[in-house]
RNA sequence: GGCCCUAUCGUCUAGCGGUCAGGACGCCGCCCUCUCAAGGCGGAAGCGGGGGUUCGAUUCCCCCUAGGGCUACCA
């Protein structure tokens, strides 16, 4: 059995997007799948906006996703490091023998030249690429150039009249000319390597079988064809899956809302809930199953059930996944982890005084309005704000009945708090009075609450106890009479 | 502009020549119910257009259109 292994490569210049998020999980999925290896190396050669902060987030949010690696940063391995910034002196054996084998060459065109060439190029509108004009520079010119101080970058020398095949096991056969590409840097004048480059030599060393990555790198493949082919490498295997888009079918943004995975982690929607969602996303099982754990979901990930057309980002199934997750949570779970957010909600302090027990049947009475965690904050009011009432209420406490029975639970109102026992008191107290369900319940909860609706009235007369909801009929009696 | 990718309900998708075009989210209706949710049941909603190939195209090929990506000393 061939021992497949992939890589996820994030670049720390942000916190981790949900396409990104995508990428790691399908590339996981698959090594998990089929007892592969997953490596996790981080591409920091931008120096310039790679931020260790973001490296650390990152590297979180995947832990937290239930993502982990086999091998890479953060974890260890014989192909280390794997900080590209930690392997210049690698990428420098790599360029030398380019540049000795004649296939890259230095170029000390400076970066207003290009751009002007560029500008030039665009008004004629002839082909974007580099004239070459460093091509030809002969072994003294360099040495001069060189010696009096200039900073080159290398370029590699892209072969004329070549047809490069990118295989691609999402999208199949896809060819390209190499003539629609100007000889480009592979690394900079400070001499670090860039992407196109350093990818390939980390690929290779690394023993990556399959690059798994998002569509907008298939347009890069070919150069880096060029690269495995100059340094007589073996390709791996590729397959591009499709972007994320928001709901103007544009890449997804920061002006999507929220893009990161924190941003979600922080509205309280679970791991497995992502997990599965972003599975879907591309991606779908033979069944008509679409809640699954991740074993599952392992079991049944192939790249061959990958679609090729992009995924419009759709919160309302999110939302609804979430849910499914929540649900499956016990009660006292779901107390746990809304703790953290009722703690900053304007309720901490009246949270305070609730004794564990009335804080379960609270979060029992709401747990199925919840989309999110954070959703909880919405959905509380009721139990500590004083009654305001409603114009509905008030229609609902202007009835014949209304006084008898709120009077009636006035008297006899037990002192429990189990809502089974509440409940069975109001059924007693309907076939006493006499009357339809409605009729004791609707009066009952506009005036313990001001609102015609909320939370099971049995539940909310538990959590505020039967000395709050007395204050609370007397107060609203004193109002219609 | 050039190169490349993509195209089934509003959205995520199944389909891999012959299907009443299936499922899910959302939406609508009904049931349940003190209310709001949840849950159950039902419904509306789709193959972008034009040419081929074929007895037969959603499915294969070409063109158009639309959307997206790449075209950096970013990744």
């Amino acid at each position: 059995m061939p021992q497949f292994k992939v890589r996820f490569a994030p670049s720390p210049t942000g916190p981790l997007h949900i396409g990104g998020a995508r990428s790691a999980l399908f590339n996981y999925l698959f090594a998990a799948h089929a007892g592969g290896h997953f490596v996790v190396r981080i591409e920091d050669t931008d120096l310039e906006r790679s931020r260790r902060e973001y490296e650390d987030e990152i590297i979180e949010s995947l832990r937290w996703l239930g993502i982990n690696w086999t091998e890479g940063v953060r974890q260890g391995g014989e192909n280390g490091p794997y900080r590209q910034t930690e392997r210049l002196e690698i990428y420098r054996r790599y360029l030398d023998q380019l540049l000795q084998q004649g296939d890259a060459y230095y170029c000390f065109c400076s970066q207003e030249e290009l751009e002007s060439e560029r500008q030039d190029q665009l008004a004629g509108s002839s082909m974007q690429r580099y004239s070459g004009k460093c091509r030809g520079l002969s072994a003294k010119e360099v040495e001069e150039k060189l010696a009096a101080g200039m900073k080159p970058t290398i370029r590699l020398r892209v072969p004329e009249h070549k047809i490069y095949v990118v295989n691609d096991l999402v999208r199949g056969r896809v060819t390209f000319e190499s003539d629609n590409s100007g000889d480009f840097i592979i690394a900079k004048s400070d001499g670090i390597p860039v992407y196109n480059f350093a990818v390939v030599i980390d690929d290779v060393l690394m023993g990556i079988t399959h690059v798994i990555r998002a569509e907008e790198h298939l347009s890069n493949t070919p150069r880096q064809l060029m690269l495995y082919d100059a340094l007589n490498f073996k390709y791996p295997q590729f397959a591009h899956i499709s972007l994320i888009l928001g709901s103007d079918r544009q890449k997804m943004s920061k002006r999507h809302g929220a893009t990161s995975l924190v941003q979600y982690r922080e509205m309280g929607y679970l791991p497995e809930a992502l997990f599965n969602f972003l599975a879907l996303l591309g991606w779908s099982p033979e069944g008509e199953q679409e809640i699954l754990a991740p074993e599952e979901i392992i079991k049944a990930f192939t790249l061959e059930r990958v679609a090729k057309s992009p995924a419009v980002f759709d919160m309302d199934k999110l939302n609804w996944v979430n849910q499914q997750y929540l649900k499956k949570k016990t009660t006292s779970e779901l107390a746990e982890m809304l703790r953290p957010y009722l703690a900053a909600s304007e309720w901490a302090g009246a949270l305070k005084e609730l004794d564990e027990f009335r804080y379960g049947l609270l979060v029992e009475a709401v747990r199925d309005h919840l989309v999110c965690l954070a959703d909880i904050t919405r959905n509380i009011d009721v139990f500590f704000r004083e009654a305001v009432y409603e114009a509905e209420a008030l229609e609902a406490l202007a009835g014949a009945s209304v006084l008898n029975v709120l009077e009636a639970v006035r008297e006899e109102l037990p002192d429990c708090m189990q809502p089974p026992e509440i409940k069975d008191f109001l059924k007693a107290t309907i076939k006493q009075l006499k009357l339809k369900p409605k009729d004791v319940y609707m009066p009952l909860r506009s005036a313990l609450s001001g609102q015609t609706h909320g939370p099971e009235l049995p539940y909310l007369i538990c959590v505020w106890g039967r000395e709050e909801c007395l204050r609370r009929i007397n107060k609203a009696i004193a109002r219609i009479s």
